[in-house]
DNA sequence: TATAAAAAAAGCAATCATGTCTGTTTTGTA
DNA sequence: TACAAAACAGACATGATTGCTTTTTTTATA
C-alpha cells in the first residue's frame, strides 16, 4: 500500500466512524464522501499553487497532495481545467469569508471614523494578502493574463468578488459617506498591498519598508476621509 | 524553405549589406552576427513572456519568434535556463534605460519640487509598468517565487536594480533632502503601480479608477514632501 | 586556396503531463 | 441477497518539451 493510499484509507476510516452517527440524519454517505474527496482535492490544489505555482501544478501533483489516486481525481474532475474551475469557485467563497473575519475585529461603534480603526483595516488588508488563499488566487489571476480559457473562467467571479469586497468595506465604515472616495481609498489600499505582496518576496529589509508604507497609506486614508469622506 | 528559415535568411541578407559598409571598421563580422542573433533571441523571449507568460514559453517558441532554428539557439544558449539568465541581464539594462528616459522629461531646474513635477513622475511610473520590458520582468519575478533556480539567478540583479532605481529618483528630485522619506515615497509609488498593473488586466472601468488613484498618490507625495522632504 | 573554427539546421531519444481506458471496490436499493 | 451505480485505482497511448548529437553552411586566417 502506498503512502497516499494509506493516508486516504485512514481518512476514510475516520469518516466512516462519523457515518454511523450521522446515518440517521438522511444525507447519503456516498454524497458525503464524494464531497469530502472534492474538498481534499481543492485544498490540495491551493497548496500546490502556493508551493509550486499555477503553471507548474500538475494533476498528478494535486492528486498526490490530496492523497487520492489520479483515477479518483479524474472521476470527480474530468479535466485539469475542471479542477481549476472548481478551485476558482472555492477560493471565491473562502477569500470573502477570510477577509470578512479579518475585518470583523474592527470596532465601528463610534460615530466618527478614528485613526485607530483606519489602522486596523489597513493592517487587516496586509494580513489578507499574505494568506494562502490570496496567494493562490494571485497565481490564478496572474496566469489568467496569458491564459484565455482561465481568464474567461474567472471573469464573473472577479466581478462579483469586487462587488462583495466593496460591500464589506462599506459595512465596516458606515460613517464614510462619499462612496466615490471610499471606492478610491479602497482601491489605493488594495493596489498598495498587492504591489507589496509581490515585491517583498525577494527583497530584504522588508519589515521597515512595509511599516513605513503602511503608515503613509494610513495618513492618506485619514486625509481622504477628512476632506471627502463626510460629504 | 520554411517561413522561419526565410525570415532568418532575409534578416541575414539585410545585415550582410551592412557588413560590406562596416567591414573596414575592424569589428569582426562573425562576432557581430553572433551578437545580433543573441539579441534577436532575447527580444523574442521577452515578447513570448508578454504574450504567453514565462512558464508557457518554450525554447521552440522563442526560436520561432526570433526566426532562428532551435539548433542555432542551442548553439548560443546551451539550455533553457541559460536563455533565461541572459534575458534577466538584458532586461536589467533595458528597464533601467527605459525608466531613465521616461524620467528625463521631468524639468528639475526649479529650486523647489512642484506639484507638476510630482505628477509627471507618477505618470512616468505608470507608463513604466505598462512597458513590455516591465511586464516581462514581472513574469520572471512572479515565477521566481516558486522557482528556486530562477530566484537565485535574479537575486543580485534585483538588488542592483533597486539601487540604481532609487539613485535615478534621487537625481531627478535633488531638492528632496530626506532620503528616508524619499525611499518611502518611492516605495509607495512602486507598490501602487505594480498593484494596479496586475489588477487592471481583467477589471473594467479601469481608466477612471486609475486616474483617481493616481491623484491620491500625487496628493500623498506632495504632503510627504511638504512635511518631511525638506528636513 | 585550403583549413580550422564558428554558426546554423535538423534529427533523435528521454522525460513528462494529460486524458482515456479497463478493472476493482464500495455504496444504495429493490 | 442481488443488481446497478458510484467511487476509486492503476495502466496505457498520445503529444509536447528538452537537451544532445550529427551534418551542413558560413566565416576567418594561414
Amino acid at each position: 500500500m502506498t503512502e497516499q493510499a494509506s493516508q486516504a484509507a485512514s481518512a476514510e476510516a475516520g469518516v466512516k466512524e462519523g457515518r454511523r452517527a450521522d446515518s440517521r440524519s438522511g444525507g447519503g454517505w456516498q454524497a458525503e464522501k464524494s464531497a469530502l474527496t472534492r474538498q481534499a482535492i481543492l485544498d490540495a490544489a491551493i497548496r500546490c499553487f502556493v508551493d509550486r505555482g499555477y503553471r507548474a501544478t500538475t494533476t498528478a501533483m494535486i492528486a498526490a497532495e490530496a492523497g487520492v489516486s489520479r483515477g479518483a481525481m479524474m472521476h470527480h474532475f474530468p479535466s485539469r481545467m475542471a479542477v481549476m474551475a472548481a478551485v476558482v469557485a472555492h477560493l471565491h467563497k473562502r477569500r470573502l469569508s477570510e477577509y470578512r473575519s479579518l475585518m470583523a475585529d474592527i470596532d465601528d461603534s463610534s460615530r466618527q471614523l478614528t485613526r485607530a480603526e483606519i489602522r486596523k483595516s489597513v493592517l487587516a488588508a496586509w494580513e489578507y494578502v499574505n494568506l494562502p488563499s490570496f496567494v493562490a488566487h494571485q497565481e490564478l489571476q496572474f496566469a489568467a493574463r496569458t491564459d484565455a480559457e482561465l481568464r474567461q473562467l474567472m471573469q464573473s467571479f472577479e466581478l462579483d468578488f469586487e462587488k462583495q469586497f466593496l460591500k464589506t468595506v462599506k459595512s465596516v465604515f458606515p460613517h464614510w459617506k462619499s462612496l466615490k472616495s471610499l471606492q478610491a481609498a479602497h482601491d489605493l489600499v488594495q493596489f498598495v498591498m498587492r504591489g507589496m505582496a509581490i515585491s517583498l518576496h525577494q527583497l530584504p529589509d522588508n519589515e521597515q519598508r512595509v511599516e513605513r508604507v503602511v503608515e503613509l497609506v494610513i495618513d492618506e486614508l485619514a486625509r481622504i476621509y477628512e476632506v471627502e469622506g463626510l460629504d
